[in-house]
DNA sequence: CGATTTCTGTGGCCTAGTTCAGATGCCCCG
DNA sequence: CGGGGCATCTGAACTAGGCCACAGAAATCG
């Protein structure tokens, strides 16, 4: 059982009423923020709602606030109507290195997984059309995939890919190659340029019932152009992360 | 007056019930969405929500959950204790053209001002002590500066600088002059490599306090070391934005 | 033994209030 | 004309419940 874990030991509490060193409100959920500061790990589920009501002595509304709260600030998630969970740390993820999504979960001793949820052909609309400099309504490759780590589901990532430039590509198995292997090795296509838009905000339908995340949960957007040698976009993808997933790092010479 | 604007027009409410084109809950929220994409312009105040639970004919909790998912998506934001707004345009800040905040703001025709919270010696701590490559305990400047765009509050930023790199610099108008301008011309010292971090969290205190957000407003970290010619790490700072007031884009090419 | 159904526990979402503290502006007084 | 106090308006935080939809497991049926 969890029931040791949580309970807020009669020590503790004295001393964070006693102590004003944590100059947050006191609320009544920053309890919460010391207790899983001890002996939570990651990934475990917290107590139901209801029973942490009854614990804390608070009541419903006040807990889900502080719940919200812990999740704007990364430090914990929810599965859809399955519960509440510690975060892992997070991915480092290094824009321009451009690693497989494989190679780059692994070299930090995590386990990768990918599944494919939809690949097939689609007109490709305005925006999809703009960013890869064609027009409009062309026939374009779609590839829907949801990544994992350690078995937490937490990227949902759409591609468009031209079809002149990846004939048959959908042929492959697209989840266990990496698409960028996929276009070196087999079209002769290297990224030569990359272009991205990120933004933080929450999750639209389709990603959050992909990633068995609540509507309303705050994502990170990362829009992705690549280019290849001869500088013609070829592709582009759409990346909605769980917001406390991943730490974005970057490192270049600036554009002078 | 407000109220026409947000009047729930009949005929705008019986469409939405009729409609089904917007998937989204049903959630009573949803029809400040609808209302919100109508009339309101940028920056302008929302009603009360006292105000707003009569109009819409709901309670302070659901309205509440309501304004905080906007929020979160980035569509509105609140200043503490004052009340909500409409988000205005994310300004698009691109990490590697390195212009000076005020260029940057210009060029996309708004308006840019910056005031000095703080300028002054302290030591390094261990964390700013690894970034600048420096001994814990070293004496660094340290300026702290907050940033508008069109006169609304949207970053905190505290800098750390190597003394030795900048000496008297803090006797220059930090609030009028770009410190990378000031870099170049009065210590000719070029930024020729950038290295970031960045993540989505809440506003600390301190930020929380400075940009007149509620603690617990959704932020975007950036997290910054600036290099100079010869490799040597000179400055870093840590940025924190409302999360509604920016886009980050970056182009360049992989580090294959 | 496998597929289906039922049941229970969970978060999601809602109603109807109250108390508190900061922000603002008005007004009065010097 | 300027400054201080005070009343008012605002969001912030909280109490005490309710019903509903979905997830998961257990029980049942073919």
């Amino acid at each position: 059982m969890l029931s040791s874990s949580l309970e807020p030991q009669s020590d503790a509490a004295s001393s964070a009423t006693s102590d004003t060193d944590v100059p947050v409100a006191g609320l009544k959920g920053k309890l919460l923020n010391h207790l899983e500061a001890a002996p939570l790990r990651a990934s475990q589920r917290l107590p139901s709602e209801r029973e942490m009501i009854e614990r804390f002595a608070t009541t419903r509304v006040t807990l889900r606030d502080t719940l919200l709260q812990l999740e704007a600030e990364g430090r914990i998630y929810r599965e859809n109507r399955r519960g509440w969970f510690v975060s892992p740390p997070r991915l480092r993820y290094d824009l321009l290195a451009c690693l497989p999504f494989r190679d780059m979960v692994e070299s930090q001793q995590r386990v990768a997984s990918t599944e494919v949820l939809a690949a097939g052909e689609v007109a490709a609309n305005a925006v999809i059309a703009r960013r890869l400099g064609i027009a409009e309504g062309s026939v374009v490759y779609r590839i829907t995939r949801v990544r994992r780590i350690d078995g937490r589901r937490v990227l949902h990532v759409c591609h468009h890919l031209r079809r002149d430039c990846f004939p048959g590509i959908l042929d492959f198995d697209l989840g266990a190659h990496s698409l960028t292997d996929l276009y070196r090795h087999e079209y002769a296509i290297r990224v030569s340029r990359v272009s991205f838009e990120l933004a933080s905000t929450v999750f639209d339908a389709e990603a959050a019932a992909a990633l068995n995340a609540a509507q309303g949960s705050p994502a990170q957007r990362i829009t992705r152009i690549n280019f290849d040698q001869n500088g013609r976009a070829v592709d582009c993808d759409d990346e909605h992360w769980r917001h406390d997933a991943i730490e974005l790092t970057l490192s270049a010479a600036p554009q002078s």
